[in-house]
DNA sequence: TTCGAAGTCTTCAATGTTGATGTCTCCGGT
DNA sequence: ACCGGAGACATCAACATTGAAGACTTCGAA
């Protein structure tokens, strides 16, 4: 078995992300010496109060769904890292993805990338505004319809963008090391039809997340 | 088949999470008409996109790793807007999870939650701010050691939670609807045995996301 | 041609988070 | 007892994102 480079960290202060996951628990009914720095709960004993604070809980879905949200909650907490690692934040890097994946001549509008990305047009305003003057992307005014701009990648932002790539999948194939092929295969499959199911249940329209506090 | 209510919509403008998901693609070798909306890709686009663009890439990891991501996202969107529904955010309801999470008598230390969510003390004491305003916690002085701050769950906030963990519980098994329970069992473990792995290189201890922008 | 509606990006005020700093309390050593 | 270090929370300036409003361009209809 590989024991490489899983770059992780717990890292504190990730935010930056919403899961159904983290606290603490206290099995049978004693809690770590009061008033003591209280420990981090595994994925076991976090079900378990659960289950014990909400009778309807069905573990296994509970199962699921947690170790979905802390395993995306590490994955994202390493990809900061490495893109950190590179001098790049993660979201430039989004950015980059998002730009690349439009295929040549790698153009997109700001509204485009804002949409994808679930941001507002404005936080691309800025954020773009930093890529220009790192040199990763250009924008300019599409002449043939001036109501439009355009983002372009710059060669720099190619290479930003490759070298993350190179990094993140380092990166994925240690997480999955210990998976069979055939177990790859069916995990890849599955996660795949949940995917199909909820994107389904909502083609994709447009809808805000009302995080009325 | 249970057609059910799988509450999702893409929600542009969500951010709030990193994913390794989105953008768009070109397959063979033709934008939709240039200068065109440009849609949403696929998952399979995307991959096929990546593959194209980054030769050394594993279709079978991309899928896994991206399926995970975009999943994620859905997911958190979906969240955000069951709590909206009953009148918290999402940052509330991650309190609340931590809270109970935590067991009778339902306290913690606003640097004990902050760890747990992955935020800096500083943002706690803001967000902690607002829920005793909302009546959600309560946060007093321990007088046995002055140093110490408790927040503690309301009798509201439990009610809150347990709204929010109704609502979750139908979503989530929406969710896994068509998966059967051998399906789920190894869904399940397989999901866990990653966790464990990422969890086990790095115990958890510190470390900030350095998002150098 | 002129006017108005729609679309796209930018600007602005408000909010939340971060990192650094400040303040207060507890605890151990002398 | 006293003093100094460590720990925990609060405060503050800087920055990113949001939602609403504003500016400009294009397109269609009168």
């Amino acid at each position: 078995m590989k024991t490489s480079n899983l770059n992780f960290e717990a890292k504190q202060y990730t935010s930056k992300d919403f899961d159904a996951n983290l606290p603490r628990v206290i099995l049978p009914a004693m809690p770590d010496t009061p008033g003591e720095p209280v420990a981090e709960p595994t994925l076991e004993e976090q079900i378990a109060a659960y289950q014990r604070e909400f009778q309807d809980l069905d573990p296994q879905v509970e199962q699921i769904v947690s170790a979905l949200g802390r395993l995306n909650r590490r994955m994202n907490v390493a990809y900061g890292r490495q893109t950190a690692e590179i001098g790049i934040s993660n979201a430039e890097w989004e950015v980059l993805k998002a730009l690349v994946l439009s295929g040549p001549p790698y153009r997109l509008g700001p509204g485009d990338i804002a949409k994808r990305l679930g941001l507002t047009p404005a936080a691309m305003t800025h954020r773009i505004d930093r890529m220009v003057q790192e040199g990763l992307v250009t924008r300019d005014r599409d002449e043939t319809n001036r109501v439009r701009v355009i983002v372009e990648l710059t060669d720099e932002g190619r290479e930003k963008w490759l070298e993350a790539m190179r990094l993140a999948s380092v990166f994925e194939e240690d997480l999955l090391q210990d998976l069979t092929p055939a177990e790859r295969g069916i995990l890849g499959e599955v996660l795949t039809r949940l995917l199909r199911r909820v994107e389904d249940a909502q083609p994709d329209a447009d809808g805000r997340l009302t995080d009325l506090d």
